[in-house]
DNA sequence: CTGAAAGCGCTTACAG
DNA sequence: CTGAAAGCGCTTACAG
């Protein structure tokens, strides 16, 4: 391979010279420049990043610990994924990509060892095993997800307690008294994942504050399962008016559950969804949601990370916890409930459509 | 951090003998071996992942290039992504996720700097922009899906072409003899997508070989289009009674489709996809499929190419190219078609069914 | 069975 | 403006 040494003698300088010269951190007389960059070019140098992250203690690679579980959806965590290191190249990082089932020990080899300059936790947990293991680490971390605990790392979540109260304040408008919420399953919730109940409590508290009846349901994460249970729910609660959805999977199954009970969207039940845009495209759903931004938060959190690690100043500065504000993706699925409708003639459907992207 | 001199002066020995020690690469005292792995064990010692690469000129981490167009179903490319890195882990590797557009110059950037022992190559076209590269990179590679030229890497795929046939002849021996096939997006094609003409081709000529009439387009990768697409090539071919789908778009669209006709499968209509079990169990797709095996893919591709980083023999032995013979996995979509169910009324339902996966 | 030393390819004070 | 040298943390011939 061609190393430093290659290029100095090329050009004929020292390797120190070479060095200076390719990172420009001390003044080299033109004439030298030009003949390293030339030999460079020409000879095809690139640094060894083992020799460079033994030498400056910088990889220029984040990790990116991802967990699948069995009983979560998983086409949702690659727009979470890509975010992260479509953001990480575009800060020159490369991204380490660690799906092993044991996240706490895949945590420590890479901080351990090196092989990293700072670490995305996704899917993170109420009570995540990897939290401690990360603040322990010399290396800065970012999460996707809230934890009980978020000190000592930063971060980024949808913020689902205000996506739960918008969704509930949005059918309200609309005059909607009885809704349905249908969240992940409740293996998730039991494994941790804050999010489902973070959601779920607002809804029903924000339900009771506007007087809305409101039948909380865990979903399965699985096909035909999930629409069976739509179905259920459906029968079993003939009076709701609006349908509220924190569960990809209930979501892409409920066209078919609609289309099979002869019901549309927003004529005969209203639909809001917990989803990202790019997942609702994909699969053609045709329901408004609150955006789960899946790339805006991979962005954030790497982008606050590398932050941390190249900005000296920034390593002490107090933790970030930002959750984004939910925003309502309008798709045309939510209007007067039907009694509302022959009640008021003169409704119009969506009085208070809260935009969003067209 | 604590580095292997750490563990020499705790353990009272040369850095060199606590080396030998931890790697058992030369006969050490019991005595000594146990002191330095005692040491080892109470100070947290990990090996700096950069010194040991710039020693051993080796990383453990393979690279893992993925490409994702706009036109492509990206939620497929998910499996294959997890079926490497996991294999990856199994066998003592870290994978380097790279999802850069210019797939080439990230290539030419992971080898040159030796940040990678080898490379996957995810998604690969017929006249591969990054084959070049690879084949003059130092590190072996090995490819998901197969190119025009695959000399000089070792190369994976499914057999679209036996795929192709297997469709045909599966509805062959059920008496069908009107056909449509949807294939992925012309988009794909041009871009050097072969597996779509491979699988194609396939069709046409088997099809032609058994007599039977053919309908072959190409199919938006999105939704609603594929599935108006879908309707319009129901309308257009009222006497076809099989569809064939090389288009997992078009797979996930086609319940509500066939639902919105009325049809059923495989009453009114006979269905084969081409697309993973997980794919069918996530989004609960009814239709027998021809798998399209990514978890299986990714992980023969790292296990061959685990092989031919470490072992010096298999360094030079001839590059593989390995087609997975396809297997339909029965999911209940096919039947005699309804004319030749009238005609003959004592023919059972799937008399040549294949069997498959439960 | 063990140790002193060289070397992997960089970067960066130190010295001029 | 440039060079000689030290050092990052490992591994591994070389020598005993």
């Amino acid at each position: 391979m061609v190393t430093i040494g290659d290029i100095a003698r090329a050009a004929g300088v020292s390797r120190s010279t070479a060095s200076y010269a390719l990172s420009g951190k001390r003044s080299i007389s033109a004439q030298v420049r030009q003949r390293v960059a030339d030999a460079a070019r020409e000879l095809g140098y690139t640094p060894n990043a083992g020799a460079r992250a033994l030498a400056t203690a910088e990889t220029r690679v984040v990790g990116l610990l991802a967990q699948f579980h069995a009983d979560e959806f998983a086409p949702a965590m690659l727009q979470y994924m890509l975010g992260v290191s479509d953001t990480a190249r575009e800060l020159g990082y490369d991204t380490l990509l660690v799906t092993e089932a044991d996240g706490a020990r895949a945590l420590r080899r890479i901080t351990d060892s090196r092989m990293v300059d700072g670490v995305v936790l996704l899917n993170v947990a109420q009570d995540d095993a990897r939290l401690p293991l990360l603040r322990a680490a010399p290396q800065p971390g970012a999460l996707v997800g809230l934890p009980g605990d978020p000190s000592g790392v930063d971060v980024f979540d949808l913020d689902f307690a205000a996506a739960g109260r918008a969704m509930v304040d949005h059918m309200h408008r609309l005059r909607h008294r009885e809704l349905i919420l249908v969240s992940q399953p409740e293996h998730v919730v039991e494994r941790g994942g804050a999010y489902v109940w973070r959601l779920q409590d607002a809804v029903v508290q924000q339900a009771a504050a506007r007087g809305i009846g409101l039948h909380a349901a865990f979903g399965p994460s699985r096909q035909p399962d999930v629409g069976r249970d739509l179905h259920a729910l459906l029968d079993a609660h003939p009076a709701a008016t609006g349908l509220l959805l924190n569960n990809e999977a209930a979501a892409a199954a409920l066209p078919s559950v609609l289309h099979a009970r002869g019901l549309r969207a927003p004529r005969d039940l209203s639909v809001i969804g917990r989803y990202s845009d790019e997942f609702a495209r994909t699969f053609s759903l045709p329901f408004s949601s609150v955006e789960s931004a899946p790339d805006l938060l991979g962005e954030m959190a790497v982008r606050h990370l590398v932050r941390r690690i190249t900005d000296p100043l920034a390593r002490d500065e107090p933790h970030v916890l930002r959750l984004v504000p939910p925003e309502l993706v309008d798709r045309g699925s939510t209007g007067a409930p039907p009694t509302a409708r022959t009640a008021g003639p003169g409704t119009p459907p969506d009085p208070h459509g809260q935009g969003g992207r067209p």
